[in-house]
Formats: C-alpha cells, sequence, structure tokens
DNA sequence: CAAAATCTACGTAGTTCTACGTATTGTTTC
DNA sequence: GAAACAATACGTAGAACTACGTAGATTTTG
C-alpha cells in the first residue's frame, strides 16, 4: 500500500502543485486542506502516515496542528513545508517532533528524500535550510558507516592513501582497502578510485571528530 | 639579497612576534616602527620592497601610510597585518591598490604565501577574510592552469573518471591523464590518485564556468 | 551467553592511474 | 613570421586501487 497523506496549504496554486507531484510520484494523496482547522479534522479522520503542512494557514497554523496531533497521541508523522527559515521556527519545529522540514523553494528536490527518509523513522530537515542556519546535522547516509569507517573516510578527505591511513591507524593497507570496499557498498559510490575522496570531501565538515 | 621588510606595530609583543617570525625565515628586517608616522618616515628613508603595516596605529594608520607612499610615488609594496574584517576596510585596502592583507589571527600561517605572491607582483588578501566577507577571488594558483586544465578539474569535481572525461570533452582518455599530469606538476600535488580530485573539490566554487 | 556486527587481514585477478617520456599540430604571443 | 605555448595522443612500465572473495578474532547487542 503506497504511502498515504494528507496535504495542506492555503494557497491553492501551491496545493495543486504539490498535489500533482505526489500523484505523479504514486503517492496515495487521501485529501487536501486550505486552512489549519480543516487540515486538523482531515487527519483526525483519516490518520495518514503523513501530513505535509504549510505553517501560515487561516485558523491554525501547521505548526499548532502538530502539537494537537501529538496532544491527541494521533501518529501521523508531520512535514513542514514553508518558505520560513527562521531559527525560531525551526526551534519550535524541533522541539515539537517535527519529522520533516521542507523549503518551498527546494521542495521538487527534497520531497522524495523527505518521504523516504520519514517513513523510515527518520527526521529530515532541508540541508539549504540547515546551511542557511549554519546548523550542522549529521546526514543520515554518514549514520550508516561504523566509527572506523569515519575515521577512513575523514584521513582520505586530508589526501591520504590507503598505506598512510593504515600508519595512522595501526592496521594494514589491505584492512584500510577493506573499510573503503564497504564504504562504496554503503553509500552505493561508484568504483572510480575518487569517488570516496569526493563523497568524503563533501562531508568534510561532519567528520572532523573522528580522528 | 633576501626581501627587504619594514614593519610597524604599536603593540610591543606583536612587534617583536613579528620580527622573529620574519627574521626565523630569513627575511631581511631593515626596522621596526611603532606608530604611523614613525612608520612613514622609515618606509621613505629605506625604500623597503615590503612594509608590514597594522591599521590602528597613533598618528597615522597603516591605511594613510598607505596612501601618503602611493602620493609621493613609493614603490614599497604594503601588506595591511590586521584583526579588522569589515567590509569598509576591506575596500579601502582594495581601492588603495593594497598588495597584501592578513588577518593577525592567522599571521602565522598566511604571512610567507603572501610576501612570495607579493613580490611576484600578485596580492593577497587573506582567504579567511574574503570567507568571512563572502567575497570570492579566483585563487593565484589556479590562473595558472590553461582553459582545458580548468575543465578537466571541473569534471573530476564532479566525479567523472578519465574516460568519461575524455568523452565529455571529445578528447582521448590519454590525453586527460596527461592533463592531469601537468595539473599535478603546476599545483604541485602527490602523486597518489585521489589528490587532484581533493583539489578539485576545494577550488569548485571557481570551476563552475567551465563546463 | 549466543548471535550479530565490526574489525582485521590475506589471496588472486583485473583495471585504473601514475610516471617517464616522444612527437605532431594548432594557437597565441611578441 | 618565428618562438613559445597549448592541445593532442601514443608507447611502455610500475604502482595503486578496485573487485571477488574467505576467514578468524573481538566487540556489541538483545
Amino acid at each position: 500500500m503506497p504511502d498515504s497523506i494528507i496535504i495542506a496549504d492555503d494557497h491553492p496554486l501551491i496545493l495543486k502543485g504539490l498535489s500533482d507531484f505526489l500523484l505523479e510520484k504514486k503517492y496515495n494523496v487521501l485529501a487536501s486542506a486550505k486552512n489549519g482547522r480543516e487540515a486538523y479534522t482531515l487527519i483526525k479522520a483519516h490518520t495518514p502516515e503523513i501530513a505535509i503542512l504549510d505553517i501560515q494557514m487561516p485558523f491554525l497554523t501547521g505548526l499548532q496542528v502538530a502539537k494537537k496531533c501529538k496532544e491527541d497521541g494521533i501518529e501521523t508523522r508531520i512535514i513542514i513545508i514553508t518558505f520560513e527559515k527562521s531559527k525560531d521556527v525551526y526551534d519550535q519545529a524541533k522541539s515539537l517532533g517535527i519529522y520533516g522540514y521542507i523549503l518551498k523553494e527546494f521542495a521538487i528536490e527534497e520531497l522524495e528524500h523527505c518521504i523516504s527518509d520519514v517513513m523510515e523513522e527518520r527526521s529530515y530537515f532541508s540541508p539549504e535550510l540547515l546551511k542557511h542556519l549554519e546548523i550542522k546535522e549529521t546526514p543520515n547516509i554518514l549514520k550508516t558507516l561504523t566509527v572506523t569507517e569515519l575515521k577512513v573516510l575523514h584521513l582520505v578527505a586530508k589526501n591520504n592513501t590507503a598505506k598512510e591511513i593504515g600508519l595512522n591507524l595501526f592496521i594494514s593497507d589491505r584492512t584500510v582497502e577493506k573499510h573503503k570496499s564497504n564504504i562504496r557498498e554503503k553509500l552505493k559510490l561508484s568504483s572510480n578510485a575518487q569517488s570516496i575522496a569526493i563523497f568524503a570531501k563533501e562531508h568534510e565538515s561532519f567528520l572532523a571528530e573522528y580522528t
């Protein structure tokens, strides 16, 4: 059964765009709401797996809907979608245990990824938002790696060869190559020699603690 | 004859540290000044190749000294060394044709590099400052590369193999490898397979136009 | 305390990537 | 218009890096 979703936004064009996008992606869009109160009512009636809510809506904001659902013990996972980039709103979303937070201007790019994470009980906060707020959250994908793998990645980012990494960690270079192979498999990286180095550079800021 | 240098700072400890550092590095420190007027007098008397000046000094600021030297037609290349990170000061330095601008907290790391560039008629503005001001200047080191080399670098940053780059640029993969070899030589990168990829990632923002 | 996960390290084989060039053609510079 | 530079491409050789495993020891988890 495809994921069941309810969406809510007070702008009809955005609601339509969102709805069409989700239907195209074969999600099960149960209903749409044009305001917070309607959204809350629909969520209570249908208890969808996911609700994607704007913040600024008549009667109840998306965050207020989330709060009420939490109070009611409704297990629908709330994804907020908004233009809002302020730290205050981010903090409120965090403290309410919001599952997802997407910026409208990146919705098309991020929504599938967000839904996928949320369905697997992981939160997803827009990387663009976090970058804007200068907040660092460890990407989920790094959480699949072991401590030794993260150490290897960190040293690769510093332009060390397998040999040098082996010396650094007091293990053989063949073991380092095995770790790299495992990393490649977990992250589904291409098999060319530099793909791990590129990934490591892209995530370097999360690797600093793994020395 | 080693480069001749005059330094000026109103804090004795900083002046001493700077002087000792330069002497250790075998630079020819002709004189030190504790204020702007003294600095200006010494520069006029000695016409050193380089003058390293604090901004905040009694009587004349470092920028005022630079201005007077320019008015006098003195060809001493001024390097500013300061804690100051404001856009205003940066703009003033730029418009005065200051050769170098170093942040005090990074002086040890950057000074040699700065002097080297300045002696070769290139300006050097602290990368930390530019990052802070969110200003992008093409690093000098990229200016040594040809257009094709920059294209190769850009594609490496996008995780392409030599084969893929060859297809992309309609040249053979052996030619791509030759370019990479030339890049490695020019940039003095280590010979391990990933060093070019890492350099490319670090400079990715300057490579976007080379598609 | 057993199962699972992690870490370690090796054998073998193939591919990729590097270094050492040489050499021709086309473009740019002075 | 000659010299310098850039771009192109190849031969040869060795090192590095990947993939395909197997396998035992240690640590973590339930």
